[in-house]
DNA sequence: TAGATTGTTAATCGATTAACAATC
DNA sequence: TAGATTGTTAATCGATTAACAATC
């Protein structure tokens, strides 16, 4: 095992270190004291080489004959994500969606702290939720400022998304989460991650109807 | 132009076939009559040869003067994923998430019919959500096979995910959109469709911090 | 016609899987 | 020790990009 001078990972092993985070907090949780690759390779629904393999980013450190420490891993796997410093994080629209993240935010904690909400709807504007006073949009990069906002996540309607992205970016963000259809055109620095609804629902239907045959599983 | 005998499409392929679609009828509606590879590339978020690519198993008939009329290529990508019967759909998990993806429902008439909401909270049973009565649990797989099901829509607390999803299975459901963070252990002729807003969450994070130097972009 | 674009094939790039020596 | 697993490199696979003849 070779330390290697870090460097940013890919965003699918990021995903997979996430998966594989929470399934070793489970793991623990029932009591587990080693795992071998092959086994959260299995939990995590991904090989077992791609574990080895995204491991060595980590890194890990296992044994033949235990394969690895669950607790040692959990650490490590953190550590790479780096869960040291939450980053400053908005959310902007507090409709259904929104709701829905926030709900998430509780849950999960992730390395994320959510400072503000913002919404154009004036009859939801003032009211708080989760203990996060609503906003309006108006003086949205003023107060993105003020907050050394890091991260947003986008839930708005399509219409206003890439001016309000634009906003964004403007007031610092460096990282999207874009719940909205649209494509966002945004400097190359900035970090999109597309969770598109709309897509998702139209490919399950597509695969309901469409000949899958040869194991085209996602 | 060749055409081929009808092949399953690619996941990706079908993602963004869909985003083309959406952006096509934006253009129609702003009066446009032709587009060219780059100009819908552009839009889409992509390059002219992933469209132009993509376009191979619609088909597209394009001309070097024009391009591609808007309104042919937009009636061909309809063909393509199939828009001819909507597949009955059923939604678990009436929660904020739940809501939230019916009032995508409402405004986008994706390729899907939903058919019934189920929740396991007493409170929310027998309440009508958008025109749909919510229905406990309980009776599930005689409700799915009732209405020939073949797509289900998964947003219920992860502990209970994986039993349901045998469920699914067992009553039909031959294609799951998973907005569970568990990987769910299924057949191979089942399409599942991983919409991890946990993951999604954690990754932002990670390039809000991490060096995001050489266009990791998604 | 001249020139830009299409449809398609070839080349490249990245991601996943396989293989295997080292190891406990 | 014998045997299964790790860490790592090589091979494969798939997806994206580049190139270019055909074309309008």
């Amino acid at each position: 095992m070779v330390v290697l001078p870090k460097k940013a990972l890919r965003p699918r092993t990021v995903g997979r270190l996430s998966i594989y985070r929470r399934v070793l907090n489970q793991l623990l949780e029932n009591g587990s004291v080693h795992i071998f690759s092959r086994d959260l390779a299995t939990l995590a629904g991904v090989s077992a080489s791609q574990v080895r393999q995204d491991l060595m980013n980590v890194p890990a450190c296992g044994t033949p004959q235990h394969g690895y420490s669950a607790i040692e891993l959990l650490l490590s796997v953190n550590r790479c994500l780096g869960t040291t410093t939450r980053a400053s994080t908005v959310l902007l629209g507090a409709g259904h969606l929104g709701q829905a993240i926030l709900a998430h935010f509780q849950a999960t904690q992730p390395d994320l702290e959510m400072k503000a909400v913002f919404e154009v709807d004036p009859a939801l504007v003032g009211q708080r939720l989760h203990n996060i006073t609503i906003l309006p949009l108006t003086d949205l990069e003023y107060q993105l400022r003020l907050i050394k906002a890091k991260v947003a996540i986008l839930a708005v309607p399509s219409n206003v998304a890439q001016i309000l992205a634009e906003q964004l970016v403007n007031a610092g963000i460096c990282s999207i989460l874009n719940f909205t259809p649209i494509r966002l055109q945004l400097p190359q620095h900035v970090y999109v991650e597309d969770n598109d609804i709309q897509t998702s629902l139209e490919r399950v239907a597509y695969y309901a109807t469409a000949p899958m045959n040869q194991g085209v599983n996602a």
